[in-house]
DNA sequence: GAGATTTATCGTAAAAAAACGATAAAGACT
DNA sequence: AGTCTTTATCGTTTTTTTACGATAAATCTC
């Protein structure tokens, strides 16, 4: 404890982790589908969908925000998100690069 | 809070979100990396390798049991673990399909 | 059988995450 | 100007995660 021991891994899997860890809430993977869902940018609609007060909505907002996943643009006095494409490419690349890299074994153990 | 929000939402997004949590910690990706690497199963050899003590590399790896994503048999004093691939396979094509799913779009926005 | 190894579990402490209500700032609407 | 909406932030509480040492169980080794 009172260590932050994470930083002593490679900054690799650091960032794997760190984006893993932005999809590892239902909230947020439901907020992703529904920014992919709508063509265009929603705001406080996302808040009727969820089952969550509007105040944890905006801050798994801002989680998918830094995490890169999404961006969000003030559009009076609404705030509008979409998904962040380029940088969700990157990132679909990081994990399937991940699970395929580690894939291509022969699986002589157990 | 003192309540749990997470039950409700989609199954299948509470899925996607705990196999997520299973890999937001970078000692946990180097673990799944570190046995990807090796053709066989390894055991204590983990726990040199991370910078961590043995019952907390214990206790990621009991993290990723619960997951699925490895498995472990006991052979002796020691314990061997490996990367259970049938469930990795299912496990990587939920993320990707998670991604090429909601990348099908056309960027209208933003 | 005595001692050494290996590993899982227990207990505990510190840190982070999840969640809410209340509030504040910024625009919209009359 | 005054009110209503919308959303981000603050403060707080609860829960979960991370991490460790100590210990116990099981197996080797001698």
């Amino acid at each position: 404890m009172t260590s932050l021991k994470k930083t002593l891994f490679a900054p690799e899997d650091q960032l794997l982790a760190e984006l893993a860890k932005a999809l590892a809430h239902p909230a947020r993977i439901a907020i992703l589908k529904e920014l992919a869902k709508r063509d265009m940018c929603i705001c406080g609609e996302i808040v009727e969908v969820l089952p969550l007060a509007q105040s944890t909505v905006s801050q798994h907002l801002k989680e998918l925000l830094q995490a890169g996943l999404i961006k969000g643009t003030v559009d009076g006095v609404k705030s509008c998100y979409c998904i962040n494409w380029e940088a969700f490419d990157k990132i679909s690349g990081l994990f399937s690069a991940f699970f395929s890299k580690t894939a291509e074994k022969s699986g002589k153990c157990c």
